[in-house]
DNA sequence: TGGACACTTCTTTTT
DNA sequence: GAAGTGTCCA
């Protein structure tokens, strides 16, 4: 086998591995990608049918970038079909699609987002942040946890009332035939759980499994894995336990460093580095070893030495913009190719002072994920124009679209059918009554909308653009050019899917995102972890600093991957970016240079002391010594000051977070 | 009904 | 500082 030759001898043995379950611990720059796809096409070059491969990841882009690597390899070789290589959600909605009427459910169900899951939240609940309602949510499901059993185990008014929403959220969806993120792979799984014969089905159909960024995983997907090598264990995993960057959304930084015991695996190190400089990777190494919860690895350069890395200290974020800029500016004048150029941040309110520093020079920059196209209002609005033809009880769909554009139908024409409808909804309440309750000018408006999209309903997806604009000229009623070119844009997707029903292209559409689209031409600014993946010459991360990088109240070994994370994109060129004080929230204050810049060992002789953090965040009990045992419900942070507004059995209080602790 | 104004909040976000 | 939410009034 050819391809075989361009691997070291390392990659070789991972990529020829063929049956047992196999951890490759892929060190930033080692070549994963290269090895997994060398892997499958060595697979499929043995004469393993494609079908019996299955290739999951956590985005489309990086399933069809393997994909793409895989057959590349095999040009000239005769494949029967393509593998499969598809995110977890999506083989999710493959699976459900086929098997969901085993949980007696029909497949037309549509999937929702996780802004419609908070919107869903807001109607059935106001008292409680719903980012905080759909995140606990989101835990008790993929805990198996149900909304009784949430009731059971809650301990104070708060959890009780949490349950309660979580049960009526649930009996929307239900109601709705509506599935969350989270549902694609719980269901999967449970109907996998249930079904053994089924189990058994999948797992002898799937006899080589692989999957990308393992670190990423979660509870749920560890158990799916679990059930789908369960005739085999042929399961190849590849990931980075030092690059699990998404706590915060679930992942479980725990599957990577269990795996080889879970699974009885067999494991392989890559640690030759083919990216970055002797400088860059010790800075990287220093840094990670500060962690206590890690596998162990160490990257070693094949490039040598190089340039050191420089530590920029600025007044403030104004003049820290101003010195970067001038410095891009001077590598554009070297002829630096700018879309090798990268400046990175913590937190998105940071963009502001870099964006405005390069705009001042005149340097073209791109900012990375900014505001996603799925997310702008009026595409969200055109979508559910969409979802309610296909499901004409949607009535979260109805209302968000019912006055857009302006028909005279306000809050109060709204609250009166809301009244009225009972358990209808809006539509059939519409169609089946004389609506005497509301002007007769609002019913014939409402009237006439509701028929019009009974007719709709009964076109394709190409026929709709030109019919939906005709009729309620979406994209003609902007005055703004890029909400209508964003219109006409969306109309455009509609036309070339034209082999899709609207449902299914609603399906298609909610698992995609713009992270499918980065293409590189500019000078990128971004967070770190829309960097993940990527790689640049030049590299800048700014924000360096104590508050912002580790971010107060973070788990501190996450904020350290995240860290190592940033130095790692970096190939020849690093410049690490601290300022004295920084303006933000509208306020200006003083902050101390990162541990971070001190632990990678660019700055001898300090040490920065701070408590690891043992942090208070709303939901964490706390003790007090007078009030005794309370949750945290709220924090306000007033000058140097936190304030934390705390339920103790039922009475609440706001009290100085110095006079209690946390339990 | 919908605009105007006050008040609150502010980490990252592969699907 | 900006965006999102809530409330009031023409």
């Amino acid at each position: 086998m050819k391809f075989l030759d361009e691997l070291n001898d390392v990659q070789k043995e991972a990529a020829t591995h063929i049956d047992g379950a196999l951890l490759i611990l892929a060190g930033a720059g080692s070549g994963k990608t290269k090895t997994i796809t060398t892997r499958l096409a060595y697979l499929l070059s043995l004469g393993i049918d494609p079908a019996n491969t299955l290739t999951l990841t956590f985005t489309n882009k990086a399933a069809n970038e393997m994909r793409e690597r895989a057959l590349s390899l095999l040009e000239g070789q005769n494949i029967p079909h393509p593998p499969l290589l598809s995110t977890f959600h999506k083989f999710g909605l493959m699976f459900l699609k086929l098997y969901i009427h085993l949980i007696n459910r029909d497949n037309n169900f549509v999937i929702i987002d996780s802004d419609d899951q908070r919107k869903i939240i807001k109607q059935i609940s106001s008292d409680l942040p719903p980012n905080f309602i759909s995140k606990e949510i989101s835990k008790y499901k993929n805990s198996f946890l149900t909304p009784d059993e949430v009731y059971a185990l809650a301990t104070d008014s708060v959890y009780k009332n949490l349950a309660h929403i979580y049960e009526k959220y649930q009996n929307y969806l239900l109601e709705n035939n509506l599935v969350d993120f989270d549902d694609l792979l719980l269901l999967t799984y449970k109907i996998l759980n249930e079904n053994d014969d089924l189990a058994d089905e999948i797992s002898d159909k799937y006899q080589y499994i692989m999957v990308d960024e393992y670190q990423d995983t979660n509870e749920i997907q560890l158990l799916l894995l679990k059930r789908l090598c369960k005739n085999h264990n042929n399961i190849c995993v590849v990931g980075d336990d030092d690059q699990s960057i998404y706590g915060f959304r679930g992942a479980n930084h725990k599957n990577i460093l269990d795996f080889e015991k879970d699974f009885n695996a067999k494991v392989i190190k890559l640690e030759i580095n083919y990216r970055s400089t002797n400088q860059i990777l010790n800075a990287a190494n220093n840094l990670i070893s500060f962690n206590k919860n890690r596998y162990g690895k160490k990257l070693i350069s094949a490039r040598g030495d190089g340039k050191d890395i420089e530590i920029l200290r600025n007044y403030n974020e104004i003049a820290e913009a101003e010195m970067i800029a001038k410095k891009i500016r001077d590598l554009i004048n070297q002829g630096v190719d700018p879309k090798e150029i990268a400046v990175l941040y913590r937190i998105n309110a940071l963009s502001r002072s870099i964006e405005d520093g390069l705009r001042n020079y005149g340097i073209p920059y791109k900012l990375v994920g900014g505001m996603k196209f799925y997310e702008r209002e009026e595409i969200k609005d055109l979508i559910s124009y969409l979802r309610l033809l296909v499901n004409p009880h949607d009535d979260y769909s109805f209302k968000r679209v019912v006055n857009k554009p302006r028909r005279g139908i306000g809050k109060a024409t709204i609250a009166k059918i809301e009244e009225a409808k009972g358990d209808k909804s809006f539509i059939e309440y519409i169609k089946e009554n004389d609506l005497s309750i509301i002007s007769k000018k609002a019913a014939k408006t409402l009237k006439d909308f509701v028929n019009t999209l009974e007719l709709l309903s009964k076109m394709s997806l190409d026929e709709l653009p030109e019919n939906l604009e005709e009729i309620f000229e979406l994209s003609k009623s902007y005055k703004d050019e890029d909400k209508a070119r964003n219109i006409e844009e969306f109309y455009g997707m509609m036309r070339e899917r034209s082999d899709l029903n609207i449902r299914e292209f609603l399906n298609e559409l909610s698992l995609e995102t713009d992270q499918d689209k980065i293409t590189m031409d500019m000078i990128n600014v971004m967070t770190i972890h829309a960097s993940k993946g990527l790689e640049f010459d030049h590299l800048f991360v700014i924000g360096m600093e104590e508050g912002f990088f580790p971010l107060n109240d973070a788990d501190i070994e996450e904020e350290r991957r995240l860290a190592y994370v940033a130095i790692t994109r970096a190939r020849k060129d690093l410049t690490l970016s601290y300022v004295e004080s920084r303006y933000i929230h509208g306020k200006r204050s003083p902050v101390n240079k990162s541990r971070f810049l001190t632990e990678a060992g660019l700055i001898k002789g300090e040490r920065v002391e701070l408590k690891e953090s043992s942090a208070i965040k709303t939901g964490s009990l706390v003790k007090h010594k007078v009030f005794g045992t309370g949750r945290v419900l709220g924090i306000n942070k007033a000058g140097n000051k936190t304030k934390l507004k705390i339920d103790f059995g039922g009475s609440v209080r706001e009290i100085l977070s110095d006079f209690v602790e946390k339990v």
